[in-house]
DNA sequence: GAGGGTCGTTGACATGAATCAAGCTACGGC
DNA sequence: GCCGTAGCTTGATTCATGTCAACGACCCTC
């Protein structure tokens, strides 16, 4: 019996994968998920480490395991807006572009899945949930970056910073809404990509941090770790 | 022989329409463009008139033939920020939600090809074509709402409203760019849209408009009608 | 434990865009 | 002709956020 498949037929990879069910991986029957996971190999990537650099050549896809990747783009002079953030188990890379105008850099360790581009899309013109899938998570993509355009263009400074935790806490625990109990999390970007990402300055990023701890909404240790004590008043300065 | 359709095989309806060659038509065979056209019907739209309600269910997809569609997004103040302007031959509509999160408006008066929902759904699920060109737009939109994210977050206002032109004249001519002669179109959108695209108010549009005006760089008559006279100035000013 | 680096906070001040207000032009109705 | 309205421009003023600067907490190295 072979060594990398496992005795359901399920590779060994992939035994305990997440993105074999809600990842583009759910979409693969076992012979194509065989294929795939025989080409692809897991690795790890330490935060602050570039994934996918602007303007570079791309040859493989990712799936995301465990932390968070920042999608951001940059202008001539230096500015920068983070695009989207990506969470496990998404899927990391853009289909039939040779060359990414996106930078993406691991916001935290992350581990990920890859394999080259040619497998996936060799699959991709085989089975057709396949694309599907891809679709359905472009879909969700372009959601999402349309529901931040308006966070970006119409939201105060005050509104962006509950609507990022709100964003975060909801990753945590999507059924997160008014009438729940404390949540707690890690926030995976520091300040600087918080301001890139809400299109503010640290500074102001900062403040509004402040003044949502002094008026005892939250609650910040080390910097890092949110606790919203007061999910409606979050969700409310959130500008919904 | 059948008088709806041509000789060629081809449905009379659809026989000149762009979107057979650049829209998602264009990736149908025969017989399912045949089947498509049976239950399409074009109609015209007058500027203003609401084409997909926030929250209302979607019984129909559309072809844009000709005009401008905004899509919009409005918080509950009745704050509000346009999220994408589509143009002809863009395909208009969400595939796989029944209810829409977002306000599709004509922008102008605009003509389309409509069709129920489930037609598109059922030929989408025998031929792989069809997904992969709706893959193909809906990444074409995700760069898109990208772009503008960092023209929201990270622009200044006269960034902002040469970027928007810029974005005009490239859609009236996508070669435009340095060392074009001048170029001339009309302005989809009114000074409100136009505001609520960029996340500004319609004051400082108009300001903005004016000072490229007394610049040099553009001319404007009856208030909608824009001439670019140095498209390389106007590049500059796009903060790219 | 001294020095240096990164990251975050806070304060004082500057400024770009919003707000408030007035008026202009084009257009349609009567 | 006169009036009312919608769309746009311009000016005066206010205010939110950016900029500049200082400093504190933490971590690493030596």
């Amino acid at each position: 019996m072979r060594e990398d498949i496992h005795s359901t037929g399920i590779p060994v990879l992939c035994a305990s994968c997440e993105a074999r069910h809600k990842g583009v991986c759910g979409a693969l029957g076992p012979d194509d998920l065989v294929a795939l996971a025989k080409v692809s190999y897991k690795h790890k990537a330490r935060s602050g480490s570039e994934l996918v650099g602007d303007a570079e050549e791309v040859e493989s896809y990712s799936n995301i395991l465990s932390g968070v990747v920042k999608l951001s783009k940059t202008l001539s002079d230096g500015r920068q807006q983070i695009v989207g953030l990506q969470f496990a188990p998404d899927f990391l890379g853009r289909p039939f572009k040779v060359e990414s105008e996106i930078n993406a850099e691991a916001a935290t360790d992350v581990s990920l899945c890859s394999f080259p581009k040619a497998a996936l899309e060799r699959i991709m013109n085989q089975s057709q949930g396949l694309e599907h899938r891809l679709l359905q998570q472009t879909l969700k993509e372009l959601d999402e970056a349309r529901e931040w355009m308006v966070t970006l263009g119409r939201k105060t400074a005050a509104e962006k910073v509950a609507s990022f935790l709100l964003l975060i806490a909801r990753n945590i625990d999507p059924a997160v809404g008014p009438d729940k109990a404390a949540i707690q999390f890690e926030l995976p970007l520091t300040r600087t990509d918080i301001a890139d990402f809400l299109g503010l300055t640290i500074e102001t990023v900062s403040r509004q941090l402040t003044k949502l701890r002094t008026d005892g909404i939250i609650t910040i240790e080390h910097n890092r770790l949110v606790t919203v004590e007061n999910m409606d008043r979050l969700v409310a300065r959130s500008g919904a």
